[in-house]
DNA sequence: CTGCTATAATAGAATTATTCTAAATTAGTA
DNA sequence: TACTAATTTAGAATAATTCTATTATAGCAG
């Protein structure tokens, strides 16, 4: 926690309440919530916070490189504090993310005609199935 | 495109002109078209169109599987008539996304710990890059 | 400390993508 | 040819996200 206070200090980043309260709550977390999700919890510590201050906080972590959004659920974004490359499974029935960590780079070639045209920045790996818990 | 028909033929999925005109423009269309960008083909030859004819159709379509739907892309969705498995790139800079046929089956293997409470139905590769032109 | 200013928070409107609704039309078939 | 279930349509509704204008404040300079 106060390596993130510390990872802002000084780069035109304000630490304000809300966003510590959204720090707090991105730190660690594996849960890859939407921006509701971070909304409902920044609501129990801020009661009249806005929907714009999610967007705004989100937007500003993002471009600072502290937060990815993972595009792998078709109907919402979800945000992932976890910048490290690493992967997701999604149960299509209850729509949970989880992590995959497995270190597929050296598998994942680009044929010739496509990275002969391409500049590339990354790559990610999205899997998809039903939980142990929605087949019981 | 008789092709197309008769796959249709007799399954309570009604031929109608504004459909067959969205099948030819998807027909072997490897540009991976938004909802809108289908729109917009199919008014060329039914100007008083309804997107939402676009959206039925296309999720006809993906329910009975001749049509994905592709998350690479965080601000729409993108279909691809082409259902064989297969991935894709999408430049950052210009929003194209294009194909990526590579077989990496093999290697996207799930650590032990995710495939124990996963039945996996699938998955695929998303790349990003900047294609040639937006470097140019 | 105090005051300044750039940055952020807020409410709410606007935009965009998508879905829904209800009425009119029509493809496919009996 | 006539019927009916499926489809089209316009427009309203919903959901996710962005924008705008105003107010507030974090962090810094003096
Ligand atoms: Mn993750
Ligand atoms: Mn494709
Ligand atoms: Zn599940
Ligand atoms: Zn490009």
């Amino acid at each position: 926690m106060m390596e993130i206070i510390n990872k802002f200090k000084g780069k035109g980043f304000k630490l304000t309440p809300q966003r510590l309260s959204i720090l707090k709550f991105l730190d660690g977390n594996t849960s890859h919530p939407t921006a509701e999700d971070i909304f409902k919890a920044l609501k129990k510590t801020h009661p009249t916070v806005s929907f714009a201050t999610v967007y705004n906080t989100v937007q500003a972590l993002r471009d600072r490189g502290e937060l990815q959004e993972i595009t792998i659920d078709p109907e919402k974004k979800h945000f992932d504090p976890n910048t490290a490359p690493h992967h997701h499974i999604m149960c299509t029935a209850c729509k949970r993310v989880e992590d995959v960590f497995a270190d597929y780079s050296s598998a994942l070639q680009l044929p010739e005609n496509v990275s002969k045209n391409f500049a590339v920045s990354g790559n990610h790996v999205d899997f998809y199935g039903i939980c142990k818990k929605c087949r019981s």
